[in-house]
DNA sequence: TGAGAAGTGCACTGTTGGTACAGTACTTGT
DNA sequence: ACAAGTACTGTACCAACAGTGCACTTCTCA
């Protein structure tokens, strides 16, 4: 997590990022509008067209960086994690125990998931954009998969145990956590679901002897 | 589930909000436009204003819509399950195996939430629309919640299981694998990720005799 | 058949996305 | 210190859309 040098251009791009990402996780793609974020950046219309071709290609770029951001973020945690112990199990349970840290220690409820929130318009959008995030979700499911099937290796899973379906639900519970934690207004909500979702693996790959 | 006999007025009614439900679950609200709704649904702007306030009160009376016609299926569901048998767990498990069947015979993939798209778009609402999407996910929780504490009862439930977390999860889930179902294109995502909870729920309360 | 429900038609306002292009100030390597 | 970009500003314009207001017509059903 190096702290980047930008140009001034790079810098007033990151800024136009930062505001419609707020913006469109708050009101929605369609919703949010050129003429507030400039506003907001204080930068012309011009200005904005100088660093985007159109809307479309904002909203490319706003999943983009949030894409890569969220990768680096679970790598970086299952690292971590992984250097503090040799078992697979233990270790993946770590991993979602500083996730779930991570989320409660969040000020505010979660701000919200540019890929649902894109999920959700993608009629809007190109074909580009629908498969980035496809790729997106792809990415995390991937991660976690691996994982659970080292562990599955040396813990022979319980009945009825799905793998595959046990690591999408991963990003099923954070996606749906999210949604619960907004509409309720309850902080909370998100790292409860994450520890409950971590229990549910514990209990999967629990060895029978009592 | 009885077919009502809908007056001139309500039958327009209905199919514009059949159309904006169409169009807000792959567009967001804000992208879309009364002038397509009333394009397709063969009448003027007027016609449409006579119907509606405004956009808003649009919005208003399809989330009303989705959250009462939700309400009823889950307890349909549930009263068919309880009907099989007296046992809360069992009849919670195939309560939610019919859930499971119902999901995987979609022709498609999950046309989507209202309460979620909304989530993602609450700032262009009023209040009045939060407040009642907030409702719609209470009444989910309730439902589900009476059933969990019932089965707690009978069954000890397993170290560490969180009863309301478990609730909320259910909700958690379904938002969440529709929203992997769609940005994956995949039609079986949903129904796998209800029957991987339900195995959840099965291990939670499971007797530990072996 | 008559009263109200369910519309039509028209004229208008203001906002927004987007295009086009000429000009300018700031920055940076050499 | 200067040239060559980089990063903008200013102006002028268009079409699509939300929304308002009101007079008028047609359809429906008790």
């Amino acid at each position: 997590m190096s702290v980047k040098v930008l140009s001034k251009g790079e810098a007033t791009r990151e800024r136009l990022l930062d505001l419609a990402e707020k913006a469109v996780l708050q009101k929605g793609f369609g919703a949010t509008t050129i003429e507030e974020l400039i506003a907001a950046a204080g930068l012309t219309k011009s200005g904005f067209f100088y660093h985007f071709r159109d809307k479309n290609d904002l909203a490319q770029a706003l999943l983009r960086r949030y894409i890569d951001r969220h990768n680096d973020i679970i790598d970086d945690m299952f690292v971590r994690s992984s250097e503090l112990t040799d078992d697979p199990l233990h270790g993946f349970l770590i991993g979602l125990k500083f996730f779930a840290d991570l989320l409660a220690d969040l000020p505010n409820t979660h701000p919200g998931c540019i890929v649902a929130s894109f999920c959700y318009q993608d009629q809007q959008f190109s074909r580009d954009i629908r498969d980035l995030n496809a790729e997106g979700v792809r990415a995390w499911r991937a991660r976690i998969q691996v994982r659970l099937q080292e562990i599955a290796k040396r813990y022979p899973p319980r009945p009825g145990v799905d793998i595959e379906a046990l690591a999408d639900m991963c990003t099923a519970i954070v996606e749906g956590g999210i949604i619960l934690s907004r509409t309720l207004d309850e902080k909370e909500m998100l790292a409860r679901q994450v520890m409950a979702y971590r229990n549910y693996v514990r209990l999967a790959f629990e060895t029978r002897e009592a």
